[in-house]
DNA sequence: GCCGTTTTCGGCCCGACTGTTTTCAGTCG
């Protein structure tokens, strides 16, 4: 059993008991350990092996024994007896926004409800609203939280899939029948969230790798098994589709299937307007008279032969959404989209001193490991109390670390930050004097969202008139697949961005990815920066960066739009002017 | 459940909001 299972394992525990009603305490020694555990560097199979586990704060002797029984017998009993108490579907009513423990269990209670379309039945003939400390506006909300949730089933983070797409695919690539293999569909065109792995290969005989794909580990079920199409069920519930054609008709097979379907319907009209006819089976010349067939096949080797045959640059597969890419390719004024090999650094990054879990030095390291010239820590601010937010004390002692630590010399450069709290009114949590003494400031929204779209879009633009505020955290606070943005006017704060010169922030955690991508095409037109974060709360996440460059390349970034590419003298400057421009 | 120069019990994160009821419990971040 691996770190992630046992997390998994003790997270289910804590969430059980936080139904039962335990000792909330309790529940989260259970949350805690499983946190530690599945960003632990170690593997938690060794520190069993060598009675280790001790040495892990957070886990005490009842977490060691179930731990140990789990990983040497990939089974808890524990766990089983806990699970045999509750009904199964209980856990699922605390996904619905709103709804704690308390509340799932006094359904349980009072109205025997459990399950999703049990509570959405009460909800509708009037059952909660008449229970005792409910009302009208509860029962609404919850009919609300249901719809989200279904809204969201069936779909998946791009994070969540990419790696197994990519398993599958080297794992076809292996099978001595393959010719060509590729990711396609909405994976290979970067979106945030998807639906299903699409994957595309070439043989001259699909029989043995049909079998080989659905006979694959990790594969729970065979929804179809074809010659040309097979489709699996993935643990997790996650389809996976698999195609294969033969070679000659990879190319426009593999441009077909990598869509979007808006990118191909332009296409096949662009086609029309050259008198060719494009499909998923090839690019042909239309034959003078309509009934004389398909006409002839213009022959492609790859896909940047179609688009060459149309007279389109090509078009990398992230932009192909039907948003100004044909345009842009006919007239050759395609982006040279940024990559991942110019990012110098980042700036929003947490540790142990607040809500992140690896500390200074570990954070470091990762930095200087992975190359970066200069690495920002932005701890949070003190209104944030449930995650031991920096009071000013606390934050100048950290500015007073970092500074002494760049007195050693080293290759990368730590520049001293914070995540600082815009507050109900747009101030901010600490006075100016305070941030005027860092080297730059994050400014996020993590409190009182319930706000109309006005109030809070004048919030944040409050916020980002401080001269003091270099870029803006995380914009909508989304959480993808489980909790909206809250409401705010984005184009206003473009705008007020570009006027202030602020930086916003392409948060590149996998759950948010915010300022979302369809907004950044906007924002580098007019002149604002984009400022590529991760958000690490560990080091481990410190790559996720990656991701975020893959957004930025969906949002039509550039290396000179993301700030973040520049070298450390210029990136210094820049910070140095920010706050000059502002002060003017 | 964990932790301990408060050392074997008592504290562990707390302020704001929502919906309810009319003073507060539950949830969230």
């Amino acid at each position: 059993m691996d770190n992630a299972e046992v997390a998994e394992v003790l997270q289910e525990i804590g969430t059980l008991l936080e139904i039962q009603g335990e000792n909330p305490f309790k529940c989260r020694a259970y949350y805690n350990a499983a946190r530690t555990i599945e960003t632990l560097a170690e593997n938690i199979s060794r520190l069993v092996e060598e009675k280790r586990l001790g040495e892990i704060e957070g886990i005490g002797e009842a977490l060691q024994t179930k731990i140990t029984t789990l990983v040497e017998t990939s089974h808890l009993p524990y766990l089983d007896e806990l699970k045999a108490s509750i009904p199964a579907g209980l856990p699922d009513l605390l996904k619905i926004p709103g709804l704690g423990p308390k509340k799932v269990k006094a359904f349980h209670l009072e109205l025997k409800i459990s399950s999703l379309e049990e509570l959405e039945n009460a909800c509708k003939d009037g059952r909660i609203a008449q229970l005792k400390g409910f009302g009208e506006k509860t029962a609404q909300n919850i009919l609300d939280g249901i719809e989200q949730i279904k809204s969201f089933q069936g779909q998946h983070l791009y994070s969540d899939a990419i790696d197994r797409a990519e398993e599958i695919a080297s794992l076809l690539r292996q099978h001595p029948d393959v010719i060509r293999v590729s990711v396609a569909g909405s994976l290979r065109r970067s979106k945030e969230v998807i639906k299903d792995i699409d994957i595309l290969a070439s043989a001259k005989d699909s029989t043995d790798i049909m079998n080989a794909f659905c006979s694959m580990d990790g594969a729970t079920k065979v929804l179809s098994h074809g010659t040309t199409k097979s489709s699996v069920l993935l643990e997790g519930g996650l389809q996976c589709d698999l195609r294969v054609v033969q070679d000659s008709q990879y190319p426009y097979a593999l441009h077909h299937f990598t869509g979007s379907k808006e990118h191909n319907v332009a296409m096949r009209q662009l086609a029309i307007s050259k008198r060719m006819k494009m499909s998923e089976w090839g690019l042909f010349q239309r034959p003078a008279l309509e009934d004389e067939g398909d006409g002839n096949l213009i022959p492609c080797t790859d896909e940047a032969d179609i688009f060459d045959q149309l007279g389109l640059e090509f078009i990398p597969p992230e932009l192909r959404e039907n948003l100004g890419e044909i345009e842009a390719a006919k007239e050759h004024h395609l982006p040279k989209l940024v990559e991942w090999s110019q990012l110098r650094g980042c700036f929003h990054n947490h540790t142990t001193e607040t809500d992140g879990r690896s500390t200074f030095d570990e954070m470091v390291q990762c930095a200087e490991d992975l190359g970066f010239e200069y690495f920002g820590l932005s701890d949070h601010s003190r209104s944030s109390t449930w995650v031991n937010g920096l009071s000013i004390e606390r934050l100048l002692k950290q500015v007073e670390q970092i500074r002494k630590h760049n007195t050693k010399g080293g290759d990368c450069h730590i520049f001293t930050g914070v995540e600082c709290d815009i507050l109900k009114d747009g101030s901010l949590d600490y006075p100016d004097e305070i941030l005027a003494q860092l080297d730059y400031v994050v400014a996020s929204v993590h409190s009182i969202t319930g706000m109309t779209e006005d109030e809070m879009t004048r919030r944040i633009i409050r916020a980002i008139e401080n001269p003091h505020v270099t870029m803006l955290g995380h914009m909508t606070g989304r959480l993808l697949l489980k909790r909206d943005a809250y409401p705010v006017n984005v184009q206003k704060i473009i705008t007020a961005a570009a006027k202030t010169g602020t930086w916003i922030e392409l948060n590149s955690n996998p759950l948010r990815l915010d300022m979302d991508w369809r907004h950044w095409k906007t924002a580098k037109e007019k002149g604002v920066k984009c400022v590529i974060n991760p958000d690490a709360h560990h080091y481990s996440q410190i790559g996720y960066v990656r991701l975020g460059i893959n957004i930025a390349r969906k949002g039509w970034l550039e290396k000179k739009d993301v700030i973040n590419t520049l070298p450390f003298v210029e990136i210094k400057k820049a910070l140095l002017d920010k706050r000059k421009k502002m002060n003017r």
